[in-house]
DNA sequence: CGCATTTGACCTGCGC
DNA sequence: GCGCAGGTCAAATGCG
């Protein structure tokens, strides 16, 4: 663990409180000097940033990588216990996963409960790799679309009212690559119809389309397993719901399994627009890059002359 | 006109 | 074997 020792190493008390006051565009040579310097500590501190940046991504790797053999050891042990039903889902089996992902961006995996239910040729599938996972949405109550926003692009291709649920299932195809066949289904709660419940099945062999548009800045340091996140997510189809958790990846990865990789993009793009929100909030920031675009168009206008 | 969405029909698996 | 329920297909429809 030589990352979490030099972590500690890192000077995480940033230095933003650059006063806007002192950056006087009509003061004489001795200010432009003073820019220059300001200049100059703006781009070490985001220099900083960045490196503090890699270093939490890379931490965040190795956590996720412990997480995820303490997972399977755990997994492998439940299912030497139990066999699984032969029976396909019953209405039950929605409340019993619900209930037990309470909050936010969690989901179940195959591996356990909902692995089992799934039919025949589903589970033929799933031999071959198939992931499900899970993924609430907080949304608006009045609002009647299952669309959700998780960046990448889907297809609809039915719809459906099931059993237990008055609300109609969506029933989404990964539109990205036709070579994916990653596959989403879109229910509003029966608890709360203020969330959509959205399960993935498969996993992309694409990046995300929004990651490939801003594939810059922040996102080099973001870790690429299979399908990136991006702090943008926008995608052009889907634009109403937001996933209804806070970032936490403690919590987040509690309830993930080994074979419910697929949702860590969501995890990771909530990671990176929770930091560009927090930066973007911060009014020391927000005045240190003032100062320091300021001093850059008055420096260029300088040389200009 | 092309593309995405809608929606009824059809298919498949499971329980009785 | 039949009926039910979930999932998928594809023609119809709507929209930019």
């Amino acid at each position: 663990m030589d990352q979490y020792s030099s972590s500690s190493l890192v000077d995480t008390s940033l230095d933003l409180t650059i006063g806007v006051t002192r950056m006087r565009v009509d003061e004489d040579s001795t200010n432009t000097n003073a820019l220059v310097d300001e200049l100059n500590r703006v781009r070490a501190e985001n220099k900083k940033l960045s490196e503090m940046l890699t270093l939490m991504c890379d931490n965040y790797n190795v956590l996720r990588k412990q997480l995820m053999e303490y997972v399977n050891k755990s997994n492998m042990a439940e299912r030497d216990q139990i066999s699984p039903p032969k029976k396909r889902k019953s209405p039950v089996r929605d409340d019993a996963i619900s209930s037990a992902v309470i909050g936010g961006v969690s989901e179940s995996s195959s591996t356990d409960q909902s692995d089992q239910y799934l039919c025949k040729k589903q589970r033929e599938k799933t031999v071959v790799k198939e992931k499900v996972s899970r993924v609430y949405y907080k949304t608006e109550a009045s609002d009647t679309t299952l669309v959700v926003k998780d960046g990448y692009q889907w297809r609809k291709y039915g719809q459906k009212v099931t059993r237990d649920n008055p609300s109609p299932r969506a029933y989404f195809k990964c539109a990205c690559a036709p070579s994916c066949s990653v596959k989403k289904k879109v229910q509003r709660s029966v608890e709360d119809q203020s969330v959509l419940v959205a399960t993935y099945e498969g996993e992309h062999n694409h990046p995300m389309p929004s990651q490939i548009d801003s594939n810059n800045g922040l996102n080099r340091y973001v870790p690429l397993g299979g399908a990136a996140p991006s702090a943008a997510a926008a995608n052009s189809s889907s634009s109403l719901a937001e996933p209804v958790t806070t970032v936490d990846l403690t919590e987040s990865k509690k309830v993930m399994s080994p074979t419910s990789r697929i949702d860590f993009p969501e995890v990771q793009k909530l990671l990176v627009e929770q930091m560009a929100s927090s930066l973007t909030k911060d009014p020391n920031f927000t005045a240190a890059l003032a100062a320091a675009v300021t001093g850059r168009l008055y420096q260029q206008n300088q040389t200009d002359k």
